[in-house]
RNA sequence: GGGGGCGUAGUUCAGUUGGUUAGAACGCCGGCCUGUCACGCCGGAGGUCGCGGGUUCGAGUCCCGUCGCUCCCGCCA
């Protein structure tokens, strides 16, 4: 026997007069005295019950016990309902089960909160996360990521990836994030470390001749939780032989639109346009804009270099945004705040208020200024000066804010390429080069030399994905030859002993006829939460932690018995001052 | 490590200038009800105002500290 023969979202006209055994959870109980309705819940719909104690008077009996989310199992009969009860809000509206035998599988007690109920804390969601997963957001958010996950592995089996799976526990890399540490009882005080991503792996499968490998895997980091970061998030890890950085960024595109066609969504058109990191940075002040709304950046260095105005001329970089709307002295002050916590050291600007300039600066600058500067009536121009990273953080900060508080984003979907990445930035704490994204991405053609005598001006072949100013992930051409990883080693200030000491396989691997290759890493989940249209990723993942760290569910993380610490060699140090 | 926001009944919230016994809705409990579908009607229980300290005749309200959650910066190869 069966729990079931039909869910709850299947009654329909044509099962009239057949008897169907429904099972699932209470939604609401509506108790007339004599006759009892009952909205039965699972995931596919809801169903009415009736139960008559004329029909049944052992049900009705049994109903006046029935609360919400208990667990019901109702063979009945299912009838046309009469004109005037038909519920055209319901997909199953037009039928309803006649109970003739009812069984109450499991009680619930109250529930710690509504399931119905909008804006419930998500601590207490996520304590009781069994609960919230019956709601139908998480279900339509756990459905849609199943959706998602099962359409990018059928489109990467239809490109011909095979998947391979890479160890988590492997060994700690020296660059990156910080590694969460795993101990070994069979060797006291050594340590694996979960893996970051799989990226030297999946070089060596390239190097082993998979030729096209992938994997929803697994990574782990321990920093910071954000919207859009946790501990442990997946990744589709991809990476391919003989291939140009078009061949990847093809299959990325190919991936998205795929996922958008299975869950019915409309499709950003291919290619997705590429813009390269120097013009990103220079017109929207980062290199992962959100492209829904223009607001661009735009330069005054050479018109302002002998300018009467001090801070303007004497500035490395002036560029300036103009925002659609005449600000007043409030909301300057409110944007100078904004702009002093991305660096700047005050806001000039122009206000274009009907025919009036409103500014302190006016005074200050030349004709040939005023006219560059003017804009619609209803303006206002708003100035960074001083170095490049900092106007470009200033501005690109600044035009996050007025996107977000003038609402000027479109409903569209914009995917975007940013190329064109340095292959070095400087570590502002050691003066020392090091790698903007990681230490294997290969120079563009023609950049091999520039590694050893001009780091700064390198190119390298890295590529970010946007959305809507999500950064969904990134990928590269890898170095494929021993020399230029060793050049791009020392650069980085290692000595080639430590380079062997920590990366001798890799370094023996790309001398044993490693092939061109690159690849790519999407965050899952953040892709997940755009196509669920969620502010973050918790929304998406079945059990996350909390900004904390720890999980409010098990109440994870927790301390470990003595006895546990001493099999593994570990012993806490209290630091606790006395 | 730093900055912002939030914390009042089981839940979502209100609570005026510091002033009597801290309220509403939903939920919960009891009663009535045979066509409801957010059922309705009557009645009831339920509070360490996150926690600690301070100012005051008097603190949910003001001050200090602390804890939790959250967003951001740093960090995230």
């Amino acid at each position: 026997m069966t729990w079931r023969d039909a869910m709850c979202g299947d009654p329909r006209p044509d099962h009239v007069g057949e008897s169907l055994t429904l099972a699932g959870w209470v939604g609401t109980r509506r108790d007339h005295g004599g006759l009892v309705f009952v909205d039965l819940r699972d995931h596919t719909g809801v169903t009415q019950l009736v139960i008559n104690p004329e029909r049944s008077p052992t049900a009705a009996e049994l109903a006046k016990e029935i609360r919400n989310e208990f667990v019901l199992r109702a063979r009945g009969e299912v009838v046309a309902r009469s004109a005037e009860t038909i519920n055209p809000a319901m997909a199953t509206g037009a039928v309803e089960l006649q109970v003739d035998e009812l069984e109450i599988v499991s009680r619930s007690t109250p529930l710690p909160f509504q399931l119905d109920e909008e804006g419930v804390d998500e601590n207490l969601r996520l304590r009781y996360r069994w609960l919230d997963l019956r709601t139908p957001r998480m279900q339509q958010n756990m459905r849609l990521s199943h959706t998602v996950i099962s359409s990018i592995r059928r489109t990467m089996d239809g490109l011909g990836f095979i998947d391979v799976w890479t160890p988590s526990m492997t060994r700690g890399t020296p660059e990156g994030a910080r590694d969460f540490l795993v101990p070994v009882r069979l060797q006291p005080g050594r340590f694996f470390a979960l893996a970051q991503s799989p990226q030297i792996f999946k070089q060596l499968c390239m190097i082993g001749g998979l030729d096209r490998y992938y994997q929803i895997a697994t990574c782990w980091r321990d920093e910071d939780l954000r919207a859009d970061r946790q501990f442990e998030f997946r990744q589709l890890d991809l990476e391919l032989a003989f291939v140009e950085r078009e061949d990847v960024l093809d299959v990325l595109e190919q991936v998205v639109v795929d996922a958008f066609v299975a869950t019915g969504r409309e499709p950003p058109a291919r290619p997705f346009p590429r813009l390269t990191y120097a013009d990103a940075l220079a017109r929207y002040g980062t290199d992962k804009p959100d492209l829904r709304f223009r607001l661009e950046i735009q330069d005054a260095t050479e018109l302002t270099r002998s300018s009467e105005f001090g801070v303007f001329a004497g500035a490395e970089t002036v560029r300036y945004l103009v925002a659609p709307r005449a600000f007043s002295r409030t909301e300057l002050q409110r944007l100078e705040e904004i702009a002093k916590e991305w660096g700047a050291k005050g806001l000039a600007y122009l206000v274009h208020d009907g025919d009036e300039v409103r500014s302190p600066i006016a005074k200050f600058l030349s004709e040939a200024e005023l006219d560059a500067f003017r804009s619609e009536p209803g303006s206002t121009v708003l100035f960074a000066a001083g170095d490049g990273a900092t106007v470009a953080r200033v501005l690109g900060g600044l035009r996050i804010h007025l996107g977000r508080e003038l609402e000027l984003a479109s409903d569209e979907d914009l995917f975007h390429w940013v190329i064109d990445f340095p292959l070095f930035q400087i570590d502002e704490d050691t003066g020392q080069w090091t790698f903007l994204h990681h230490p294997f991405t290969a120079p563009i053609d023609g950049h091999e030399d520039r590694v050893a005598a001009d780091p700064g001006t390198a190119l390298s072949q890295h590529y970010d994905l946007i959305w809507n100013g999500w950064e969904l992930g990134s990928g590269s051409i890898r170095i494929h030859s021993s020399h230029v990883q060793r050049d791009v080693f020392r650069t980085m200030g290692m000595s080639d002993e430590e380079a062997r000491d920590k990366f001798a396989f890799l370094l023996d691997a790309l001398a044993m006829g490693a092939p061109p290759h690159g690849g790519f890493a999407m965050g899952i989940e953040r892709f997940l939460a755009l196509m669920a249209d969620e502010p973050n990723i918790r929304q998406v993942v079945a059990f996350p932690k909390v900004s904390s760290g720890s999980d409010p569910l098990t109440g994870a993380p927790a301390t470990a018995p003595n006895e546990q610490l001493r099999e593994l060699g570990i012993r806490l140090v209290d630091e606790t001052p006395a």
